[in-house]
DNA sequence: CTGAGAATAGAATAAACATTCCATTGAGAC
DNA sequence: GTCTCAATGGAATGTTTATTCTATTCTCAG
């Protein structure tokens, strides 16, 4: 017997368990409910139906097939889900906000609201096969060489202490004493470079000369484009939000420990 | 006349307008409200009105007070927040997570939703009273010292970039050749220290003597104890979800650059 | 071409719900 | 002490919504 799925998660598995062999109209609810899963918390049965083009009682079978009851069992697995992601997180910033415009606290507000849409936006646009070619191509690599000027120094400096930590070799490019660490990367090393705009001369020679020798490159970047295109440079762009003419980078730390995990999740794992 | 607010912060505003001169049970709705908004939008009047301890006429009653013509009227305002915090976000972190366990996407869906759920724990719990108090100490400071070792260095670094950038003289010891910079803080200077459990000895021990000589001490930290108690030390503590043995640290750097650039207001804008 | 079965839409029904109305209570004024 | 008016609770009402039932259409096998 099929249990009705208890969670969002499991919900969006059975979708995909069913979806082959469908009727006609079940496939129009099932594509419908796949791309509008937000809806389902706040609308009524007769809305959805009307977006998914197909009559109510047409959503009511498939919410059946579904293994629940009815509309409104299915309903509940979403609002649960809605409470809580969102359990009084709005109404807490409104009340930092109110705290006066230039507090402190209405400040926090803006930057927590910030790095929150920052990590969204991070999920819904991120490329799952440029992060996998990345992965794929920093867990061949002998040694990762990390560069990062002035604000994103930092996320270099915590990829350092990642790949440190799991025991990987890796190289922070600081420019303590100005020393010339480009000459260091060999064949067979690997770059992770972090850049925002206006990107800093320096770490786009680093990632042109690594590009020009063939040696893998990933690049943390703010813009689409990258400040580098070329064969051997994978780019993860990263939109940050501002406040003022700051970024607190939540989504670019988050980005890089995930770079960073999965490479050597996937050198221990792959031997 | 008073309009009827159109967004949650209208609301708690509007909220805060009315609460004096209220009769009892107006009260009762107001203060129920006021703590329990994000329920509003999944609630009936009669979860509600319970919930408040009153009768669900009164809380309709309550609703028109507020310039909604009804409970219906008020209740889309919340839902039309929610509808916008929880875009297509739950589902799209499930279908990253589909991609494979040990994928690098469905680490990344783990990561953000980490770092999402820490930057709503940070807004919910920051104590305003002692980010207030943080502000106005570091705001009297001659010099700022930044101190973090290992993964809070991070943190560190990139406060130290946000202070350059505002023009303030900050100090980041960063233990290059193992210099004692310790020695550089006097009287009238001030420490940002951010550590975690395990606490680095250096920082508590750096932490421990500015706080002997009474200079002013603002530790981030994960715990809300924080590693040194003393007059002089205020402690913002930061609940970072961990993935694995690894933290985004999304919420410190939240923090941390809050703390820099209220700080850079306050200077410039009190003196 | 015809019959059987599923698939679908539309109408009917029943439950839940917001909203309104009215009787009762409580507090203050004269 | 009583009269008045605001405040309140509870029942009544009309609307919305989920759900079910049934007639019709469509599809496929024989």
């Amino acid at each position: 017997m099929t249990a009705k799925p208890q969670s969002v998660e499991e919900f969006q598995a059975r979708l995909r368990e069913v979806s082959d062999g469908l009727p006609k109209r079940m496939r129009q609810c099932a594509d419908y409910l796949a791309a509008n899963a937000d809806r389902v918390a706040l609308s009524t049965v007769a809305e959805l139906a009307a977006g998914a083009g197909v009559a109510p009682s047409a959503m009511m079978r498939f919410c059946q097939i579904l293994g629940y009851s009815g509309y409104s069992e299915m309903q509940q697995v979403f609002r649960a889900a809605v409470s809580s992601g969102f359990p009084d997180y709005a109404s807490r910033i409104a009340s930092l906000r109110d705290r006066g415009a230039d507090s402190p606290s209405a400040l926090l507000a803006e930057f927590v609201d910030a790095g929150r849409g920052s990590l969204e936006t991070l999920a819904n646009k991120v490329d799952a096969r440029v992060l996998d070619q990345a992965v794929a191509a920093l867990a061949g690599a002998r040694m990762i060489h990390l560069a990062g000027m002035r604000r994103a120094f930092p996320v270099s400096a915590y990829l350092a202490y990642a790949f440190e930590k799991m025991g990987h070799p890796a190289m922070l490019h600081d420019g303590v004493g100005a020393l010339q660490q480009a000459a260091s990367i060999r064949e067979g090393d690997a770059l992770i470079a972090t850049t925002f705009t206006p990107y800093s001369g320096e770490t786009v020679d680093l990632i042109q000369s690594c590009a020009d020798r063939g040696i893998p490159v990933v690049v943390l970047t703010d813009s689409p484009l990258g400040p580098v295109q070329s064969g051997s440079v994978l780019t993860l762009p990263v939109a940050e939000a501002d406040v003022g003419a700051f970024r607190a980078l939540s989504a670019t730390h988050c980005l890089a420990i995930t770079l960073a995990v999965a490479v050597g999740a996937a050198k221990s794992g792959g031997g």
